[in-house]
DNA sequence: CGCCAGGCTTCTA
DNA sequence: TAGAAGCATGGC
């Protein structure tokens, strides 16, 4: 059920959207705990979102529920289809039960690859405060923050200007990206289309400097809701030699792979299971 | 001080 | 086609 009033929107259990599971499984970078629930700027709107799986609020205007946030927590895809499907996989049956209440956001594609782009060889603080700086440098701002910049605004800096990010040398990879998207080099919607191969749209991601498969895998499931997507970190890869010593296919789930991944690392990454060994060698 | 973090590019065999 | 170094920055 969802009600909805001026100022404040409830969701309920069917919608199974948990906030703590959902704003730090990794999966995106703007949403900031603060007095019992989270803070996030998206599509430059506010919204404070809390409560829990059964019942989540969400604080802002009617309107902006309806036009962005509606679509943005992807309220209207059910999960318990998906999650129907692995009864017979028990890592996964364990991953799925304990990361319960995720919901797969689905990002704005440009801020998305920014902030992935931004991701590599770095950890999940650094990786914040990097998109904030950045937000901050050049986004325009909101009531009480800064939206997220602008790709025809990032592609007109030099290295130099983007320096008080000190985003390192992934700086010119942003340049790049945002210069890609800003001449329509790159149109990044067009890659939610589930007609387009999954292998089309990441050769097209790839294509850019600094973005590789994985970088790609998390635009495409966190930014554009594409599940066939599957991204294979470090800890994912860690967890799935261990789980699958004869390998894992995402492929056998082209419909909830992506959804999938985000149980398995939010699992592996918080130790529900046993810690994976130090390092594989397959 | 040295090592490493949610990768990627480049260079080597 | 696989493996290793280097990459800028900051935390430990």
């Amino acid at each position: 059920m969802i009600s909805v009033t001026p100022g404040e929107t409830v969701l309920t259990k069917e919608h199974a959207f948990d906030p703590q599971k959902t704003f730090t499984c990794g999966q995106c970078f703007r949403f900031q705990p603060k007095a019992e629930g989270f803070f996030g700027i998206a599509g430059g709107r506010e919204i404070f979102v809390s409560g829990s799986r059964n019942e989540t609020r969400l604080l802002c205007p009617a309107e902006d529920f309806a036009a962005f946030w509606r679509t943005y927590f992807d309220i209207d895809r059910p999960y318990e289809p998906y999650r129907a499907q692995i009864a017979g996989d028990p890592f996964l049956k364990a991953a799925a039960e304990f990361g319960d209440g995720i919901r797969i956001l689905r990002q704005e594609p440009f801020e998305t690859l920014c902030t992935f782009i931004l991701s590599q060889c770095n950890n999940i603080p650094r990786i914040t405060a990097l998109v904030e700086r950045l937000a901050r440098h050049f986004g325009r701002p909101t009531p009480s923050g800064y939206a997220f910049p602008e790709p025809e605004t990032l592609a007109l800096l030099s290295p130099e200007d983007l320096a008080p990010v000190r985003a390192g040398y992934r700086a010119p990879y942003l340049l790049a990206a945002a210069r890609a998207v800003a001449e329509g080099r790159l149109d990044l919607s067009a890659l939610s289309d589930p007609s387009l191969p999954l292998n089309e749209a990441r050769a097209r991601l790839t294509a850019l400097p600094g973005v590789g498969r994985k970088v790609a895998d998390c635009v495409l499931l966190f930014g554009q809701g594409r599940w066939d997507a599957f991204p294979v970190d470090v800890w994912m890869r860690r967890a799935l030699a261990q789980y699958y010593p004869a390998g894992f296919q995402p492929e056998n789930y082209p419909a909830a792979a992506g959804l999938y991944q985000q149980y398995m690392f939010f699992t592996s990454g918080t130790s529900a299971t046993p810690a994976p060994p130090p390092e594989e060698h397959v």
